[in-house]
This record gives C-alpha cells, sequence and structure tokens, in this order.
DNA sequence: CTCCGGAACT
DNA sequence: AGTTCCGGAG
C-alpha cells in the first residue's frame, strides 16, 4: 500500500484534538503566553529563536523594562542595544531587531504588521517568527513552524521523509483548528510537546498525549 | 566533546 | 546546499 501524501483527516483530528487537551493541562505559564502585545511576543520570539526558555526569561523581562515599546529600542543607540543583549548570544538579533524596530517605526507607522508575508520583510524576521508572531500576538490562523515543530510532525506524520519544508507546512496548516484563538493554542501547544515530550534527543513517546495519532508512537509505546 | 537551533549570506 | 553566529544541555 503506498504511503499517503497526506495523514488521514480522522487521524489528523485527532491528533489535535489530544494536543489541545494536554496543553490546557500540562502547558508552562510562560511570560510571553500571557501578553498578545506584538512588541513583547516579538522580543519573546526573536530572543527564543537559538536560545531555551529557561535561559530566556531572564533576559526577556530586564529587556523589556529597558525598552518597553518597540519607539524605546527605535530610539536606543546601537551600542546600548549590542549590551542589553549581553549573555544571550547571536548579536546579529539584537542588531536586527533594532534595525525592525527602526523601519517599523518609520515605515509602518509604528505598528507591527499582522500579516506573515509582510513580517517576513522585515530584518530577523523568517518564515518561522512570521508565523510564531502573527499567531501569537495577532491571533492570525496561520502555521509556524521551527525546527522543534517540524520535528514532532516529521515523527508524527512523515516518518521516513527526511527533507522538505514545504510538506511539514501543508500538514501544520491542515492541523490548525478553525479559529485564530485556537490556533494560538495549537501553535503554543505543538511547540511545548516539542520542548517537553517529543525532544530532540530522545522521544518520550511513552509520556505523550498525542501517541495514538502519531506514526512513531503507534509503533512503540517507550 | 557533540549536538542543538533561525535567519542571512555565500 | 552549506556556512556562520553563540551559548547551553546531554
Amino acid at each position: 500500500m503506498p504511503r499517503p501524501s497526506s495523514p488521514p483527516a480522522e487521524t489528523v483530528a485527532r491528533f489535535r484534538r489530544q494536543l489541545l487537551r494536554w496543553f490546557r493541562r500540562h502547558g508552562r505559564d510562560l511570560p510571553w503566553r500571557a501578553t498578545r502585545d506584538p512588541w513583547r511576543v516579538l522580543v519573546s520570539e526573536v530572543m527564543l529563536q537559538q536560545t531555551q526558555v529557561a535561559r530566556v526569561e531572564g533576559f526577556y523581562h530586564r529587556f523589556l523594562a529597558r525598552y518597553p515599546t518597540l519607539h524605546d529600542l527605535a530610539a536606543a543607540p546601537p551600542a546600548q542595544v549590542r549590551e542589553s543583549w549581553e549573555g544571550l548570544g547571536y548579536y546579529r538579533r539584537a542588531l536586527n531587531l533594532h534595525r525592525l524596530a527602526v523601519t517599523v517605526r518609520d515605515e509602518h507607522g509604528g505598528v507591527l504588521p499582522a500579516d506573515p508575508e509582510r513580517l517576513r520583510a522585515l530584518p530577523g524576521v523568517g518564515r518561522y517568527t512570521a508565523g510564531a508572531v502573527a499567531s501569537f500576538a495577532y491571533e492570525r490562523r496561520t502555521p509556524a513552524v521551527d525546527t522543534n515543530v517540524a520535528r514532532v510532525l516529521r515523527r508524527a506524520f512523515h516518518p521516513r521523509h527526511a527533507g522538505s519544508d514545504r510538506r511539514l507546512w501543508e500538514t501544520a496548516e491542515r492541523l490548525l483548528p478553525r479559529t485564530g484563538r485556537a490556533a494560538w493554542a495549537f501553535n503554543q501547544g505543538i511547540m511545548e510537546l516539542g520542548a517537553l515530550v517529543c525532544t530532540a534527543r530522545v522521544a518520550r513517546c511513552g509520556a505523550c498525549p498525542v501517541r495514538s495519532a502519531c506514526a512513531t508512537g503507534r509503533r512503540r509505546a517507550t
């Protein structure tokens, strides 16, 4: 029997339902999940790009105390911005965030765009971050596939397929619940699953809430 | 010591 | 397609 190019609708629905229920109960109360302020969401996403949650938390609060709005960052001298980023590494992120703030101030009336396409055009914003900001700040019904999510989707729905980001984004799109509000929770949830359960080094299938809807989990009850 | 991780650039 | 950036986790 040929492997379907796309998972069955019933499996997709079950995965979505199980994930959402699990996230409601087990999702962590992270600071950036308690806000829809686009600036705060953006800062969290940029910091989280290559840095783990535990490390980001402290810097996140300090940075936002220093730059409570996008305008505060835009007005700051580059050297100070760089200093505020000390300890997080990948300093180009700070440079790009500063450039982004200036661009949004000067060319978008100070308002961060809600559209992934327009977000994508800003410095330091790739496909993932654009989707994340659109979903987490504006509750747009749009996918956000970072490497954690890609890993979960690959294990669950495309176990023998190595590459093709396109397939993964298509699957992510299919998995999204109907409303933007629910899509927010789904996107948060699937990232949480990748962070806590379906981690890079070990897939904890025995503790996984979507095990029965997952190609990898159905094989082994680890 | 090896692996992990978005975006930009070559 | 491959490389670079930077620090932490396993």
